[in-house]
DNA sequence: CTGAAAGCGCTAACAG
DNA sequence: CTGTTAGCGCTTTCAG
């Protein structure tokens, strides 16, 4: 069993109390007794219970970080991100998975409130964000920053992009390299998605080009989804010969289709996908994408939370977007040749 | 604030331990009665307090993860397994990030603890596991797996593959396919990356073939130690024609470093990394690797980790060693004009 | 079937 | 400077 105050205070006779401002370090205990107090702690490789201060402080000094997949490195990218700020703070980070789905989703949410978590990182999978989640959210009073999913007009911490502007960044740059039948194969079907989606579908109206045709395909976020998405994109009497996808993962998914099909990448078809996922550059064709800032995300999201976290009363919701980037690589790049 | 089982029974006219029974469905309580409540909780969205809860059962339902890095994709996978097994169970997962760290590691192990975790599964940074955390760990009786990095000589719960096999499969392999001149980016410094680098070794004594000649450099564990490691080894006068990654991160830091200096894979240099993470079909180079059977073993790890915490006394240890497999893609195969 | 008493390991507030 | 008292929200034990 491991070593409680109780313990450490009757071996040295003295109080418990005395032995619990010891080791956090109160000003108002001797020299001599802390030193003691201290030591044999450490000899004994005290730690305190966490779960019992956490009772009287309502302090856990845990995160919940929920996501809808950790196998596209996005999410990774920002878990990673987080607990790089966090961790040297004495956070730690409890990790959920909703597996994109919304009920899994809620589910997770409570039983983190449940754990009393000091805060909430969330990658919302919600398709209303208004209908799904604020009340579980609102009777606690725990703070919360939504991430990379954007809830559909609330007044709530964010920090992501644009998605609508991504996807017509995307749209507008398959067209600059004279792509004439666009497709896209779409993201779940979320605010996220939904802009994407958008975007794509803006950038083509405003273009004004006649000639140019566009499909869009049922997807998903993960690689499976772009291998379907583009598998069925590939039925299609005129094959398109550009595709926007939904992200890096469902753009993987997406070439591997194009290729085992024997087409070239990008003469064929120009791919694009979002995120900027960090083996992008490395993947059979180096993948052209939006660059979402991974990494400064999660550090935005990670310090207002924080800010949230230390204030007395609850400071206005914050919303920072981040400009979507265009990189581009091989997968889009097309030769002037090419370009008609 | 959120309600608490007083305030359902204040509100219903019942004593709490009634509340507290019929929300558990403990059976002596009358139907009506336990209705009523569990009616009423509903409403209230009444969610037990885990943290008060865990102080008297002395359970958390979480579950610690310590791995030395999350972006490299194989402990995503096996992040990913882990709480898709235990998630319906109703466990948590907390992520602790050793960033390949020794003593991060052993503070996140305390803390871990000193939250009363359920279990630990570990992959560990430690180099002599002997030394670092066991008496940490044997303090407290919380049962644990270790998970990929094997332990010397530890009789503990361990799940993974048998490195020095693993490292001798890749290598033979690099020979079978030609190579002359080999080269290990060799891992961090701990049992893993010793076993791997004694495969490698052994192999080659094994091989009997005067004329190899072959190279060690320092690597470690990430994307970047594999693009120094392959940069280091350009520079040798007789550069390798055959590369051991430690993984498949450093594997494609090495691809990267060839590519860049304009040599063909596998023509010139033949690559194999270890742990076929899920995108490494995708690669530039569609990278041979040795499969480790990632989702398996999460599985494994989180099943010794269940009946580890539901047994009434310690099980056991129990060592689950899975076969290295060697899958051939692109980046080792050479052509039968390449072969010697 | 229901409830009162005691306590999990710790801290806040105050008294000596 | 040190210690006492009173909980945090829940469960365990045992008496009605």
């Amino acid at each position: 069993m491991a070593v409680r105050m109780k313990d450490i205070a009757k071996e040295l006779g003295v109080s418990l109390m005395t032995v619990s401002k010891a080791l956090r370090g109160h000003s108002d205990i001797s020299q001599e007794t802390r030193e003691r107090i201290l030591r044999r702690a450490r000899e004994l490789h005290y730690q305190p219970n966490w779960i019992a201060r956490s009772l009287v402080t309502r302090q856990t000094f845990i995160v919940g970080l929920v996501i809808p997949d950790l196998m596209y490195s996005f999410f990774a990218e920002v878990a990673d991100g987080l607990s790089k700020q966090l961790g040297p703070l004495g956070y730690q980070i409890v990790l959920a998975n909703s597996d994109e789905d919304p009920a899994t989703e809620r589910t997770q949410i409570e039983l983190l409130l449940a754990r009393n978590v000091d805060g909430l990182v969330l990658a919302s999978a919600q398709r209303d964000w208004r209908r799904g989640v604020p009340h579980i959210l609102q009777d606690h009073d725990t703070p919360f920053v939504l991430i990379d999913r954007q809830p559909s007009g609330a007044n709530v911490n964010f920090v992501g992009c644009h998605d609508e502007e991504l996807g017509a960044l995307a749209t507008r740059h398959l067209l600059e390299e004279g792509c004439v039948r666009l497709a896209h194969i779409r993201g779940p079907d979320n605010p996220c998605g939904a802009g994407r989606l958008q975007g794509f579908e803006r950038a083509l109206r405003k273009s004004g080009q006649k000639h140019v045709t566009h499909n869009v395909v049922a997807g998903g976020s993960k690689e499976d989804d772009g291998y379907r998405g583009m598998k069925e994109l590939l039925k299609l009497k005129r094959r398109p010969d550009g595709v926007f996808c939904y992200n890096d993962a469902v753009a993987a998914g997406a070439i591997k289709a194009v290729l085992e099909r024997g087409l070239k990448i990008p003469d064929d078809i120009a791919i694009i996908g979002a995120g900027n996922v960090h083996y992008s550059d490395l993947l059979r064709v180096p993948l052209s994408t939006i660059d979402q800032s991974a990494a400064q995300m999660s550090e935005t999201a990670a310090s207002i939370l924080l800010d949230c976290m230390r204030a007395k009363t609850p400071p206005e919701p914050r919303r920072v977007l981040f400009p979507s980037r265009l990189i581009v690589r091989e997968s889009s790049h097309r030769t002037a040749s090419n370009k008609k």
